[in-house]
RNA sequence: GGGGAUAUGGCAGAGUGGACAAAUGCAUCAGACUGUAAAUCUGACGGCGCAAGCCUACGGUGGUUCGAAUCCAUCUAUCCCCA
């Protein structure tokens, strides 16, 4: 058994489990950084492990594009490339259908686009998807998914969970290596939809299972419901990964249900665009009130940034369009999210974790500054 | 001393008789961001008002005109060239 879950919340459906992977042992509930293009943006690879990161996402299609998953492969794979030494889960490139929607063309066969670096069109298949997959060297791996934007209505998400299960029979048969694939359960905001795509994967059988087409726009309360439908009916001895999810309540809300990996590119990217995440909630350096602040971005923080940064003085290098205000605030962002799942690990492993969620979210949402 | 040019909202800079409270950029202010085509995007940005609207404003003053940031006179300031 590559999962076990080792603690299970008696007051939820919470749990902290071990996914060993061939890169090593993860303890869940776990958070992966985003590194697309096979770093963080604005950080180096190697700031993650300082934080205390050991699990990374990166995408084949991206890649694929450049450098492409032939070098890579020649340069001794993805974690040679990257010097990294945790484990790489490999997302499939499904979720560009939704992202790069104006450029992709789905067809059975698969998902063309138009590369948005050169103009060239390629053609994504379930078969190369796990091919690019393999040559990158992951250690788990996606099946390519068809991912539809959130406000598509039913007979569009019908077509895209039998898509996606076309797909993922494709996926399995084409891995040739042993590492892991999970599969990925589509649906919407459709429950009858939802329940039918997982009765699709439990059919193919895979080694955990994604929710994918969640935090597209469905809104919050959708977000934890369907999670909540989903996480109802997925084998308890099997890794659940949200895809994409989320914002550090969406987090918290979904470990309740059930869900043991998480991404997204919330703390990074809002970072660059001004948004700092504290135990008081959200905050936007460029709002005036931090001009000059000798505070710390957090004061209930022990981070190395807020022992030794002043919010004033990250702000005016924030305004200033200095780079190292984009490095400086996605690492906070980054470390505010080490905390944050390491907290819920540690609550679940002391029975705690409603009572973790309770104390967290007041002080999250109230005392905002 | 002689000749020439220019003066516009926080800054830069369009506009040269009515569609001008005045383009655009920057700065400023606020918001958004969920498997990253994002150091991005959206909104506000003279004053008062919820609004219709009213008031003040394109260096100063005085004119021409139904109407002036735009035309004329004059004053002031700045810059350039020749002595």
């Amino acid at each position: 058994m590559s999962f076990v879950v080792k603690y299970k919340d008696s007051n939820s459906n919470a749990r902290v489990g071990t996914l060993r992977t061939s890169s090593g042992e993860i303890e869940t509930p776990v958070f992966m950084p985003v590194c697309t293009g096979g770093v963080p943006k604005a950080l180096s690879i190697d700031a993650l492990s300082s934080i205390g990161f050991n699990f990374i996402v990166v995408n084949a299609y991206h890649l694929f594009l450049r450098p492409g998953h032939e070098e890579i492969k020649d340069f001794g794979g993805l974690h040679s490339f990257l010097n990294w030494k945790g484990t790489i889960l490999t997302d499939s490139g499904g979720f560009q259908i939704f992202s790069l929607s104006s450029s992709a063309t789905i067809e059975d066969e698969g998902v063309s686009f138009k590369s948005f670096i050169d103009g060239s069109t390629n053609l994504i298949t379930p078969e190369l998807s796990i091919k690019i997959q393999e040559s990158l060297g992951s250690d788990l791996m996606m099946i390519l998914d068809d991912c539809p934007k959130s406000d598509s209505e039913y007979s569009r998400i019908l077509s895209s969970i039998e898509r996606t299960r076309q797909w993922a029979l494709r996926s399995k048969k084409a891995k040739k290596t042993k590492n892991q694939l999970f599969g990925i359960v589509q649906g919407g905001i459709y429950k009858d939809l939802r329940k039918l795509s997982i009765d699709h994967m439990l059919d193919i059988d895979f080694d955990g299972y994604a929710i994918g087409g969640l935090g597209l726009g469905e809104g919050q309360d959708a977000t934890y419901e369907i999670t909540d439908h989903v996480c109802s009916f997925l084998p308890v001895d099997k890794p659940r990964y949200s895809m994409g999810i989320g914002k550090p309540e969406d987090i918290i809300n979904s470990v309740e249900k059930g869900v043991d990996i998480f991404d997204c590119v919330v703390p990074t990217r809002n970072a660059r665009n001004g948004t700092l995440y504290t135990s008081n909630g959200k905050i936007n350096i460029k709002n005036s009130m931090y001009s000059m602040s000798d505070e710390p971005i957090d004061s209930h923080c022990d981070c190395y940034i807020c022992k030794n940064y002043s919010i004033g003085y990250i702000r005016y290098l924030y305004m200033s369009g200095e780079i190292a205000a984009l490095s400086l605030m996605s690492s906070s962002n980054l470390y505010f999210y080490k905390q944050l799942i390491d907290s819920i690990r540690k609550s679940i492993k002391g029975d705690s974790f409603m009572d973790f969620k309770k104390t967290f979210l007041e002080r999250y949402r109230d005392e905002k500054n």
